[in-house]
DNA sequence: GGGCGTCTGGGCGCTAGCGCACATATGGCG
DNA sequence: CGCCATATGTGCGCTAGCGCCCAGACGCCC
């Protein structure tokens, strides 16, 4: 029984749009519920949709060719799933799967692209975006390479908790491993950690935070660098 | 002495506009010789020019609180420095420093964005060009987290050498160690590792690739995804 | 030709995380 | 009520890379 902390479930990005344009774009958008685990892209297929989640939350990922995976980036609300048609080209560069099931918005990728180009708010909208996502991608690749796995979980668990609106969603230890890119074995011992000093508490895949001060205490640095650059670039008046 | 084997010195990205912008563009730029070393952008401080480097080769990298770095990509005759303006933002979120010095081509900063509004052709090659950083990024940050030292220097090694359009270049343990994200002595071992299988020499600094093809063996697979990448989206006639 | 700064090599103890194998708990389902 | 797939906890040996320190080696400059 997720603690629901949003009052209307609404997608950031399109909420900054003037008015009329949001109109128009959301007439054009198609609702619809996610459910918790389905792909949304593959790299290699054509994209056919774009979303916008607005309950619900996607996990990108990048794939070795070993089999091994790694998490790149969290796309909840505040965010888009498709970025790479922005740059005209239809192919994703990430895997996109649903974490937290729920709510979104979907456009085909034709009339998205044919939006864009008629509207100059949502290039100048979505340029910001991608501008933030280089950003963080550019952190979490130093923030990978240079953290301890508690202080990148306790961050992981901290974004998780943003997008899902709620201090309680739903991921195992063995799909926690697959997106920090480490050994389940390894989050189930970060994972005790953290319980154990009663930041969180969790029950076969269900997680709760309980004290999300000290789990921002545990994070490393990046999460306030993600968090001001997106503040910076797409909370601005300007 | 290096053996060069480019024959004229050109920036790629620039050769591939059409011919009447290629001049244009060209009468727009100054030509420029940049020195081991030098700075060209930090985070923080807005873009004065974009940099397009034909003899010489940039790395681009960030910087942890802690003073930690991580080279996050090398920008040669085969890319650009300064993409933050494609969209539409002044301030870089990445060092840039001179690590191949020679010549290179740049444009300030204001007919640089004037230029793109007027082309279509730059448009979308920069934006593929984007596309592609997006791509190597994700690799990159996957690369870091699960490749062994060895393989991520013999792939550094040879992108190096081939922007540097020489078999030898210029860059000591140190400077390498911060690139890679280890310390200086990890290097010098992995490095010695290759210097006695023979497939690099070095001395004080001065790097020689000896056999390309037994480093490529050494590499981790991510050197063949980014070429292949950049050749899918960068080198089609379309 | 003496001295110093830069570059490279090596040793030593330590830790985070790996790979593997196994043990337990729990909820759902027949 | 019993079974089983799923989820979590543990143990053990191992390795890559860390932090620290020092030693040699080379080149350049005075």
């Amino acid at each position: 029984m997720p603690t629901t902390n949003s009052s209307t479930a609404v997608n950031r990005l399109i909420a900054a749009l003037p008015g009329p344009e949001r109109q128009r774009f959301m007439a054009g958008c198609e609702p619809i519920t996610l459910t918790f685990g389905e792909m949304l892209a593959e790299p290699g297929t054509p994209l056919a949709h774009v979303y916008f989640p607005t309950e619900s939350f996607l996990s990108l990922t990048t794939m070795m060719n070993k089999g091994s995976r790694l998490g790149v980036m969290l796309v909840g609300d505040e965010g888009m799933m498709g970025f790479s048609l922005l740059l005209g080209v239809d192919l994703p560069l990430l895997h996109a799967s649903v974490l937290g099931p729920g709510q979104a918005l979907r456009m085909e990728t034709a009339p998205f692209c044919r939006e864009l180009k008629r509207s100059a708010a949502w290039q100048h909208l979505l340029k910001r975006y991608l501008y933030v996502m280089l950003g963080q991608l550019a952190q979490a690749a130093a923030c990978n390479r240079f953290h301890l796995l508690e202080a990148r979980l306790a961050r992981w668990l901290l974004l998780a908790q943003d997008r899902a609106h709620s201090d309680c969603f739903h991921v195992t230890h063995e799909l926690l491993a697959q997106i920090l890119g480490v050994r389940r074995v390894g989050i189930t011992k970060a994972a005790s950690m953290l319980q154990r000093r009663k930041l969180i508490r969790y029950h076969r895949g269900d997680i709760r935070i309980l004290d999300r001060g000290g789990l921002e205490a545990s994070a490393c640095s990046c999460l306030r660098l993600d968090q001001s650059l997106y503040a910076q670039f797409l909370e601005s008046t300007r």
